[in-house]
DNA sequence: GCGACAG
DNA sequence: ATCTTGTCGC
């Protein structure tokens, strides 16, 4: 029988938790550290990640883990892997990162083994990274056991040091006026921990970046908008949406009959093994964009009349297309690296 | 008893 | 994080 996620740990454990956070915040650097982070359109910069971690309904100890790598500036996904995780600790505020984070280190590890060529330049990391109750959230946590550059992004405001989401805070927020915009985050002792971002101009709650590792709170910010073709970055949107759809069908299958019908054919992504027999991941999948579509269903529903899809991107001007070549089978053709 | 609480 | 349909707005 698996161990299971439940119940507070005991405050040793928790000491030990501390002590790990504050070794490893020694290692955080909080500046930029890229060419590309220093460019005003980020040239230089062709594949940004993400990672995220979906539940299974009552099952407290399954988990999704997902790492997906998309090019930049066009967002399409290249590469995706979700795996099933069985959790070992609880989820505790301010140490989210013993919960997860070693599962997404495994998944950065296992996309080096298979597509090196692949490896993002920078990771979306949902939750907070020095933006945190001992200034180490797991942005900075995946980003020190990585050496990957990261982006912490939060969808609510952690109340720490100072901070809250009080009246005065919700007045800044209604100033934001256009995506981009945003107010810094001050902790007690002066510090900007982070920044409060609206994301895109139709979006009124904002998103909480803050830095992770190796990039700078300026770039992190203005990078995070440039990837919001909705509230949620695209790299984080998209590892969530493929690690709950893959909890899903992975549910279904002992579940109701599927009501999807019809022509299901070729390209299909390796099948869902749902009592996970062997070692690998459960999904692993390369996408040639411009090719075919992964998935006939779109993400975006559209009851009648056509949906109005977001200027995009805002901006940036289009600068020259990464072009990998790929076959559906995980076979590569080619590609131009680097 | 009450408030806080990233995911 | 997860439970969930329709509904309102552009």
């Amino acid at each position: 029988m698996a161990r299971k996620a439940a119940g507070k740990p005991p405050e040793e454990i928790l000491l030990d938790w501390k002590r790990e956070q504050a070794s490893l915040k020694a290692r955080v650097v909080d500046q930029d550290t890229e060419a590309w982070q220093l460019d005003p359109a980020f040239s230089g910069l062709q594949r940004v990640g993400g990672v995220d971690v979906s539940f299974v309904k009552d099952d407290s100890g399954s988990a999704c883990a997902s790492l997906v790598v998309l090019n930049y500036p066009e967002l399409e996904v290249l590469y995706e892997d979700c795996r099933m995780v069985t959790l070992t600790a609880p989820y505790v505020s301010g140490f989210l990162a013993f919960r997860e984070v070693s599962f997404l280190v495994d998944a950065v590890q296992r996309l080096q083994e298979r597509e090196p060529c692949l490896m993002p330049q920078v990771l979306f990391v949902d939750g907070n990274g020095v933006l945190h109750h001992r200034g180490f959230g797991v942005a900075c946590h995946l980003g020190v056991l990585t050496d990957l550059p990261c982006i912490g992004v939060a969808k609510k405001l952690l109340q720490v040091d100072g901070l809250e989401n009080n009246a005065l805070h919700k007045e800044k927020i209604q100033l934001l006026k256009a995506g981009g915009d945003s107010f810094p985050l001050m902790g007690g002792s002066g510090t900007v921990l982070g920044r409060a971002l609206r994301s895109h101009d139709h979006s009124t709650k904002p998103l909480y970046v803050s830095v992770g590792h190796k990039i700078s709170l300026e770039a992190a910010v203005r990078l995070t908008h440039s990837c919001c073709k909705f509230r949620v970055p695209e790299p984080v949107r998209q590892a969530d949406i493929r690690s709950r759809d893959y909890i899903r069908r992975t549910q279904e299958v002992q579940g109701a009959p599927e009501p999807q019908s019809g022509r299901s054919k070729e390209a299909q992504r390796p099948k869902a093994c749902p009592q996970g027999v062997s070692e690998e991941p459960a999904a692993f999948y390369i996408h040639c964009p411009g090719v075919e579509e992964p998935r006939p269903t779109p993400p975006t529903p559209s009851p009648r009349g056509l949906p109005h899809l977001p200027r995009w991107p805002p901006t940036l001007k289009h600068r020259r297309p990464l072009r990998l070549h790929f076959l559906a089978e995980e076979q590569v053709v080619g590609r131009e690296c680097l």
